[in-house]
DNA sequence: GGCGTTGGCCAACGCTTGTTGGCAAACGTA
DNA sequence: TACGTTTGCCAACAAGCGTTGGCCAACGCC
């Protein structure tokens, strides 16, 4: 290590190389799932040797976590007024999804993997249901509200994003955000039906 | 072969193995999705020799072909009175998944393998699109409004079955229809928002 | 200009995968 | 009882995987 505060990394000669990786791994595990994103083919996509992958991110799954290492926040929510807090989220949701495909990884590798499928859970425990118990007519119902709400956002994200049915990567950002608002809105405020 | 009628199998004495070996199939696809669910695990768990899956089968893409065979059918929805549809079709496809677990597997296969992934579309493209443009207002939109049902229905599988989200899985079956329900209505019937 | 450090490649390892072919026992029929 | 067919197991194959260690060249500081 040579001089330098500690909160900061160096800069290394190798960052380059470091983000062509990351760039070729998020890519690859979106479009192909964990196991057949193998290494030596996201090292072939960052014109690498795959031995290099090992020396940067020491081995796949600590290479699947940097990859996928933002967290969705779901940020200023609670300043929305309350009637429109379905809307607001629908926008936010498929703004995240449309610029980082991360989350498409995330989603796709969370299908077989319990470490991933745990960190798109830990969204749901710790912002959803507590913006539920917040904004929802009964604390006592935060949770099923929240898990409704998660369904329908990540539904549209299955079938747009991952399946990648004609039928909903055809629509269009603001028909999303005018059918999928009102759903979001009456799982998180309506009254029990 | 021996003396038969062509539209009838010959029961042969190995079909209870060929049962267990698709039982073990199915539960292992389910649970592991494709890649995981490796030949020598499933017959391990049918206690029997891994080749005699590739004599019975094939190869892998058989065995699971043969596994997830059944296609999920919208029967009579459509002699539902209009008003109910949406609370029918929540319930059809709770029961359905309740109770068949190679739509489990399907829906973690079809994430990585393409070929899963158009079985699941052509049910979208061949019951849910034309469903949509009999019952719906305005046949143009029957793609947009079948898109937006498949999406809270696979949403709410994924979170329930496939990600097994503990906030979903603790959701009562009457508590989804009557959630999931009106939703599914409200994108059947309701008018462009 | 010399020398430790870093970046990169090559070759190989141990292991698991899907898949194959041959051999032995059990069976059904005549 | 004899014989062809079916059922099952064993051993092995080639290919692909994640991973390792050693070697060489380029760099940066003294």
């Amino acid at each position: 290590m040579t001089d330098r505060t500690e909160n900061q990394q160096a800069a290394r000669r190798s960052d380059a190389t470091r983000a062509t990786i990351l760039a070729a791994a998020r890519e690859r595990f979106a479009t192909d799932g964990y196991e057949k994103a193998t290494i030596r083919a996201i090292a072939r996509d960052a014109r690498i040797d795959p031995s290099m992958v090992m020396r940067y991110y020491g081995n796949k799954a600590g290479l699947f976590a940097a990859a996928v290492a933002i967290g969705p926040d779901l940020p200023g929510l609670a300043v929305e007024p309350r009637e429109e807090i379905g809307r607001a989220m629908a926008r936010h949701f498929l703004a995240l999804w449309e610029e980082n495909e991360e989350l498409t990884a995330l989603m796709r590798v969370g299908v077989t993997e319990p470490h991933a499928a745990e960190r798109m859970q830990s969204v749901l425990r710790e912002q959803l249901i507590p913006l539920a118990r917040r904004i929802g007519p009964d604390p006592d119902q935060a949770q099923a509200r929240a898990a409704l709400c998660a369904s329908a956002v990540l539904g549209l994200a299955l079938t747009r994003y991952v399946l990648r049915f004609p039928a909903s990567v055809a629509l269009r950002p603001e028909e999303i955000v005018d059918w999928l608002g009102p759903t979001l809105q009456r799982y998180l405020t309506a009254p029990t039906p």
